[in-house]
RNA sequence: GGCGGCGUAGCUCAGCGGUAGAGCAGGGGAAUCAUAAUCCCUUGGUCGGCGGUUCAAAUCCGUCCGCCGCUACCA
């Protein structure tokens, strides 16, 4: 089966911040998962370009708009990087792909009568180059309206193509009701489902007040609106208008991850183009919240804008990611804090997880000449926690499935702490005197589960469980749901163990 | 204003018709293999207020109070 997850392409009107960390970590992660679990997947990432906003930072820097983007889309790459983020393509709506595929979409809906001619108008502020709308506005007692800028506003109509976005409300509330899962979280399916219920107006597709842009075909006066641009991407990424390549296959995606602003134009925009355009609509949508930073909501001006390659250089990669999707419920607002990262790192990552792996590794190390023991006969306790661990991939994928990732890892926590549990009843260093066999077993129950566990946790932090891995014995080859099934051969040699998660030091003296 | 959501232990949240749960934090104990990490037990809640339906309500309905989201062309 194929899996197509996508981040949103990021707008390269500003560096990379925390939240776009966040997507694309989260898509990662589902992605890591899905290859993990014998998907064909593929997975996309890229910047959006475009705009009158990249224009005009582009012109503040002093840079014409391309060296300017060229320079941005580079920082979110690096970012991606940084982030192990394993994403197969990367696209920029500045690429000839992408123009050549915009294009063709864009006279296919023209084609089919949903592109027409028409005009928008508004509220225009000059010195802001940007329309508003009217309760944005406030009247001054001379009767002049002005921008929340302060800037002084007239009534503009500019030509402007428009999509027949109107003649889609139908057909859009139908695929909702058909589709159930259409939209995540629940909450915000009812939201845009309020929203196309409300009545929709027909969209501005089009703007002729600024050059950076795709070309309208036949009409250089103007150029493609943003969203029309840039939703496109996830379709001229697999080659769009080609329909017969190799990479085609992977449309319609599987999900589309986004943030909860930018819902909208996913949920009723792009499907709408795409049925106009005759093509299937993608499976699912799915928006996750926003970050506050200890308690405040993050801004340039407040200055506590976080920095995702700072973060990584703080705690290191698999804390960030760890920390990022546990905190929170997948889909709801989340607060960073050092304090709270620092907290779950140390109780869940070093004390439950790592330490549940140097317990037992330490003592085959000692007892069992570092040779991973044997299994012997099954007690009920035995069965019970490797049942639990079993599980895992089957329960692990229901909930990939519906973006649950804090659930998923809630899971795998219930049996680490299983396992945990499990090694003080069993006490493998008082059997060590009255049952070695028993304590080789129960060594032997440990690295399977443990095994597992780290398995499982690949796509979340998949550095550090890679060398839990190394340090279980389990080649490079053997890392998949489907390789579990394959027990490790008795008596493979373990490194000596060494830590995967050494606790922080905490700066004592971190104000100077 | 309209539509929708939320309010459950100190904190973050799950439960959504059958007399309250998890993790963290707090208290007591055990163990000593381990990153002084763990395990066991435990304190703690009139489930926002008030009314109603029901044999039975965090759980359904009404209402009030308090938060929050959406309400179009702004990534």
């Amino acid at each position: 089966m194929t899996y197509y997850v996508t981040t949103p392409i990021f707008y390269v009107n500003g560096s990379p911040h925390i939240g776009h960390a966040y997507t694309a970590i989260a898509a990662d992660v589902i992605a890591r998962f899905k290859r993990l679990d014998g998907e064909d997947v593929r997975f996309l990432s890229g910047t959006d370009e475009h705009g009158q906003k990249v224009e005009k930072a582009a012109r503040d820097a002093g840079l014409d708009p391309q060296a300017f983007t060229d320079r941005v889309s580079a920082e979110f790459r690096t970012m991606l990087t940084t982030l192990n983020i394993s994403n197969d393509d990367f696209i920029r709506t500045t690429e000839p792909r992408h123009k050549a595929g915009a294009t063709a979409l864009w006279e296919k809906l023209f084609a089919a009568g949903d592109i027409y001619l028409g005009h928008y108008e508004g509220f225009y502020a000059v010195r802001d180059e940007d329309f508003y709308g009217e309760d944005d506005l406030t009247t001054l007692p001379d009767g002049t309206r002005i921008a929340p800028t302060g800037a002084p506003v007239e009534w503009v109509r500019e030509p402007n193509y428009l999509f027949r976005l109107s003649a889609y409300q139908d057909r859009l509330l139908a695929h909702y009701e058909a589709n159930p899962d259409f939209v995540g979280p629940a909450g915000k399916r009812n939201e845009m489902l309020a929203f196309i219920r409300g009545g929709l107006n027909d969209l501005s597709v089009s703007r002729s007040s600024f050059r950076w842009g795709i070309p309208v075909p036949n009409d250089p006066d103007h150029v493609m609106y943003v969203w029309l641009d840039a939703l496109a991407n996830y379709i001229t990424a697999l080659g769009y208008p080609a329909e017969d390549t190799a990479l085609w296959r992977f449309w319609p995606a599987n999900l589309h991850l986004v943030g909860k602003d930018i819902q909208r134009f996913h949920a009723i925009y792009w499907p709408a183009f795409l049925m106009a355009a005759g093509l299937p609509v993608p499976r699912r949508i799915f928006a996750h919240g926003w970050w506050t930073i200890d308690g405040a909501k993050m801004s340039k001006s407040v200055g506590n804008v976080v920095d995702p390659h700072d973060l990584v250089a703080k705690y290191g990669l698999d804390a960030v990611r760890f920390f990022l999707l546990r905190e929170v419920p997948f889909g709801n607002d989340g607060d960073f804090s050092h304090r709270a990262l620092v907290s779950r790192f140390t109780t869940e990552l070093a004390n439950d997880l790592g330490n549940l792996a140097q317990r037992f590794l330490s003592l085959i190390a000692k007892n069992c000449g570092g040779l991973l023991p044997e299994a012997g006969p099954r007690t009920e306790a035995d069965s019970e926690l490797l049942a639990a661990a079993e599980a895992l991939p089957a329960s692990l994928r229901e909930k990939i499935d519906r973006q649950a990732l804090g659930e998923a890892i809630e899971d795998v926590w219930r049996v680490i702490r299983a396992g945990n549990a499990y090694i003080d009843h069993q006490a493998p260093w008082a059997l060590r005197r009255t049952d070695p066999p028993r304590m080789a077993h129960v060594l032997r129950v440990l690295a399977d589960v443990q095994r597992i566990i780290a398995t499982v946790l690949l796509p979340f932090m998949p550095a550090s469980m890679d060398r839990m891995l190394d340090q279980l014995g389990v080649p490079a080859d053997q890392r998949s749901f489907a390789a579990l099934s394959v027990p490790l051969a008795d008596a493979t040699k373990l490194p000596p163990p060494q830590g995967i998660f050494p606790k922080m030091v905490e700066d004592t003296d971190a104000k100077s």
